[in-house]
DNA sequence: TTGACACATTCTGATATCGGAATATGATTG
DNA sequence: CAATCATATTCCGATATCAGAATGTGTCAA
């Protein structure tokens, strides 16, 4: 087997450069391919393909005008991913809390120390 | 070309289902491979070859001692995903504000109705 | 209807990736 | 030193994935 298959599976849809690039791209709002192209730089063709997946996946959705198609994002899907990584928040936390201890303890000879709120740094 | 390398990515390394759960293996701490390989339901060779790739995009880090090897997370990586991710936090909490809303009445119980913050409605 | 425009799909070849099996490395113990 | 345990690496075949070029589809306008 090979590695898992990008459709249906936000991670891998968010492992390409160019589909994240596709998706900054859709943060002003809806967006129509033609913009997009103008906007990463690929051809035509490529975003096309990249749009194809993320649609797949549900991380944009679509709207035809005319001859036009306005895309937008449906950002649940990166909810997900987001959701995950925090799974991790405290370890990062960690290492800044150290830092906080020492920088307490640095503080504490000449200056009253300012309380510190534990964690969540966010 | 193919995809890009999975090695230097953080986004591809975490992009391999079975990367994700070594790493959620590893959030109560240091574990060695063989814990790993308890852990999740893979062979060893398998888990040395993703720790590596984990290794690489510095997910990980690891530490000998004896014959065995203690591997952590080294969140800083995932961080990077959470922040991106992060960026179109608006996006759903478009949708979710009026949900909040509705929850935090439900924990306040019967009680005297909070101010909305003009809803943004879609 | 014909042509032009916007976008999607299909083909191709090159390459990266995966799992599995076998093997190598490196430390400990007898 | 030899055997053993824990982990890493290498080789393999199958497959997914990418970019690029060509082509297809659908809509509008003259």
């Amino acid at each position: 087997m090979a590695r898992a298959s990008t459709t249906s599976d936000v991670f891998n849809a968010i492992a390409e450069p160019a589909r994240r690039a596709v998706l900054e791209a859709l943060r002003g709002g809806e967006a129509t391919v033609g913009t997009i192209v103008d906007a990463v730089a690929l051809t035509q063709p490529q975003v096309s393909k990249h749009l194809k997946v993320l649609r797949e996946v549900r991380l944009v959705a679509s709207r035809p005008v005319g001859k036009e198609r306005f895309y937008r994002i449906d950002a649940d899907g990166l909810r997900v991913i987001h959701d995950w990584t925090g799974m991790f928040a405290a370890m990062w936390n960690q290492r800044l809390d150290r830092l906080d201890d020492v920088l307490s303890e640095l503080d504490r000879g000449p200056l009253p120390t300012k309380k510190r709120t534990k964690g969540n740094h966010r």
